[in-house]
DNA sequence: TTGTAAGCGTTATCAT
DNA sequence: ATGATAACGCTTACAA
């Protein structure tokens, strides 16, 4: 590939005046300016990012860290922040922890050697080391969904606990006094906020959630559909359940129609997220929806207030919506 | 961060010998190693990519170009792309064509200006004049799943008419006479292979495909809910039908559903790709599932072997598997 | 407005 | 086995 110093010399001029009319950042002549970007184009050359990167400190890269890509979730939310860069002139470079705080480790400094121009960051679990790491570098971090402490760093986190009363009123709304919840991870301190929510919701009204009815999944499709095992056991009793994301919604409701009970018939079931598999159901899934379009958008925007001046680490908190569809029905009786 | 430089004065030795015990690819003795390494952990010195990089050539990155980051197909070839060059040193930068052919002319020019090691391409649609941009770049490319012209480039590419084959074949031997197919864009060659295969399997057996029996789709969900719509009014003469993929597949499925009709009572149904979507619907469904963690690991192993020789542009053909589940029964009668 | 030159943090080519 | 030193292709003072 042709390099500025070809173009410049082919125009006639320094090489720096090249620069020039690429950076647009000091005026150049208008003809010289001409005469320059028609050599651009007949040699069709393309700065390369690496050497301007590794001068100017700005590779124009966005790194952005998940827990894992086949979670439709993350799915969304990569697909967001992707547009969100592109949308400013720069690049996703994607790390897949694997949910493993191990591996994350190892992630992160490969990362860091990249000099990305920002992070966006959701963590695997409470046990991340994660942050000590990216803590101090000179580069600016969002954490996202995922997060443990507070006040330290940029983060965007999703009402979790309101998710969980949202959940929980639902149910209640329609007649339902004993209920059950599929949790992610404890490990993960998101898991134990929605629980939390939608536990203190019941309490308001006098619904004792028990530990019976609480199980813990992974997030994964299959730990519904071992959840629904559980589950099943305690049905007639139990009549509504909320899981933590869709998939182990989706699992519930596929488990259960293998032990022959329908939802929302033999349990009304709510699940969480909104993206991609609710609709795939039968019955359509009631849900709780994030606003991943919102929280990427917002990220990448922190990112970039972040590197013109040393904004202080601000903490802002979304707003789920409860999607009502058919997989939640009036209590019996 | 530390440099190079800064860690050659603490350790003293040379910035030459530093970069040596990193690279590992000359002999250096065993005390001046020993010391350099802990002076290395002492500062927590990490190679800054993006220098070595400029300066050897090879920044240690992959870039992967799909058509929509949403499609489950895509996402999983994303996570396995992922890990196969992880395991390998490399990293991912993640391009998202967004179906469109303009956008992803950008995205080339884009991606070639980041010098990165090797693209792994899945084009967009035939109309794509991506491939005469990537060519003739000396960076090695494979290209994926949507492949137009042959013998020029790497590629890899499932057996397309062999999937609309087996589809046919596993439909008729069920004893359906009246099929149906829904396409994706006749714009990709990849659909128009697939309907090959599955019309002329179907001659075979002395079976004819009506024109109004193949409805043109876009892989989406919606596309297949739109299907739905017009397939219901040839329903009952047509008792099964082939979706190209599970996306669209899922959508007849609720589609029909929406109608009153059942699957696989009032219609047999088969998807593609069998990637998450097949197992959360009721009836699970019977599917051609593409060998997507060997197409990744493959394509990735091709741009390492070309790195090292100007091996000659193979293609190479992967066999899809038919996966029976419960959406498809033998025909009425 | 334009050119000169230093330097970003490496790797690679020489010597030694 | 190790050290100087010149690139890599660009940005950015500073001069002109």
């Amino acid at each position: 590939m042709a390099s500025m110093k070809e173009v410049a010399k082919r125009a006639g001029v320094s090489i720096s005046t090249v620069s020039r009319v690429i950076s647009r950042k000091t005026p150049v002549d208008a003809r010289t300016e001409q005469k320059v970007r028609t050599v651009i184009k007949d040699m069709k050359y393309q700065p390369n990012l690496l050497a301007s990167g590794l001068r100017s400190k700005s590779g124009r890269v966005i790194g952005l860290l998940v827990p894992r890509i086949l979670d439709p979730f993350f799915c969304l939310l990569i697909d967001c922040v992707d547009r969100a860069v592109i949308n400013r002139g720069y690049n996703l470079l994607l790390f897949n922890t694997c949910s493993d705080p191990d591996f994350e480790e190892q992630v992160i400094e490969n990362l860091l050697s990249r000099h990305v121009d920002g992070i966006i960051f959701s963590m695997v679990s409470d046990e991340s080391r994660a942050m000590e790491l990216v803590r101090g570098v000179g580069v600016p971090v969002v954490m996202l969904d995922r997060v443990r402490e507070t006040g330290k760093v940029l983060s965007l986190v999703l009402d979790n606990a309101g998710a969980g009363r949202m959940a929980a009123e639902h149910l209640a709304d329609l007649g339902h006094r004993r209920l059950a919840c599929v949790t992610g991870s404890s490990t993960i301190h998101l898991c134990l906020e929605r629980l939390g929510g939608f536990r203190s919701a019941l309490e308001k009204r006098g619904i004792h959630l028990n530990d019976e009815c609480v199980v813990e999944g992974d997030f994964t499709f299959s730990s519904g559909i071992a959840a629904a095992k559980r589950l099943v056991q305690i049905l007639p009793k139990v009549t509504a359940v909320w899981a933590q994301n869709d998939l182990m919604a989706a699992g519930v409701l596929i488990g259960m129609a293998g032990e022959g009970r329908r939802i929302p018939d033999d349990l009304s079931l709510v699940g969480m997220d909104d993206v991609g598999v609710p609709l795939f159901l039968q019955p359509p899934l009631t849900t709780i929806a994030q606003p991943i379009r919102e929280m990427a958008e917002q990220a990448v925007e922190m990112i970039m207030e972040r590197k013109k001046s040393d904004s202080p680490p601000k903490r802002a908190i979304l707003e789920p919506t409860l999607v009502i569809r058919k997989s939640t029905a009036a209590a019996p009786e």
